[in-house]
DNA sequence: TTTTTACTTTAAAATGGTTCTAAACTACTT
DNA sequence: AAGTAGTTTAGAACCATTTTAAAGTAAAAA
């Protein structure tokens, strides 16, 4: 198995649990999913795994650059009382968000949407770090 | 109070709580809260307001139209085994999420970027409904 | 090899935001 | 004034995620 390599390159120690979730994920096939899906296939695929193990693994992984976690503002629900359509700043560090009227965004090339479906809204998210 | 009478505009019944809320929230500046910043402002003003009650009415003025909540792409952490900067579709009905090469996209207008800090990736999201 | 050390895994408990329950309450209608 | 439908509440429940602390394992040192 060569993700034993890929483990140690990216700086892991390739554990037992590690090269089952490697297997599983780093096979050139680009997907979604949630902790608890890949839990689900871990067992699939005939092993076992605690969930603390899988979001360990999970954490290790993203902070190595093998995965990525999709952007999502925080943890809690975030609530704003400008109801016209408009975008946002994201301070990483603090969660802070600060708001950018549509018209100070221009996008003049979108792709097609999927058959069956429409637009309903774009959001766009800069993401902030400190400049120093 | 005239929030009273905006309450009953919005189809909501203006209950000593929602009246509370209302005048907190709806004074005309904008901002972004949780609902326990909302929680403790309700104390600092001198009243009292149960969390689920807190809850209970946010829904209710977000499904009037009176408050957004800032879009989220789930409850659950997603991962994403494409570790190369992208951009997605979100199907609205199910939470399905489809990536957007980079390439596909074209902003050519930014908004400037607030003192002391720099841009660190931007993030586009696509919401989708049904075409029916 | 054996020992040591640092890192990892695990079950179970804890956490924290949010929703549910069901009983008391209150705004509105009749 | 009485009825009813919607609302509030404390507390329990929920569920994704993290923490704890003890046992296990990979790599380094001897």
């Amino acid at each position: 198995m060569d993700n034993k390599i890929k483990l140690r390159n990216a700086g892991l120690r390739p554990t037992k649990q590690r090269i089952i979730v490697a297997d599983i994920l780093l096979n050139g096939f680009n997907r979604h999913f949630t902790a608890e899906n890949l839990q689900n296939e871990i067992s699939i695929s005939g092993n076992k795994m605690s969930i603390a193990t899988v979001y360990n693994c999970l954490k290790k992984f993203k902070n190595a650059g093998l995965i990525k976690q999709v952007e999502s503002y925080t943890d809690t629900a975030i609530f704003d009382t400008n109801n016209v359509s408009h975008h946002h700043f994201l301070n990483e560090e603090t969660g802070e968000l600060i708001d950018i009227d549509n018209n100070e965004i221009n996008l003049i090339k979108l792709p097609d949407i999927p058959k069956g479906f429409i637009n309903s809204g774009v959001d766009v998210i800069i993401k902030l770090k400190k400049n120093n």
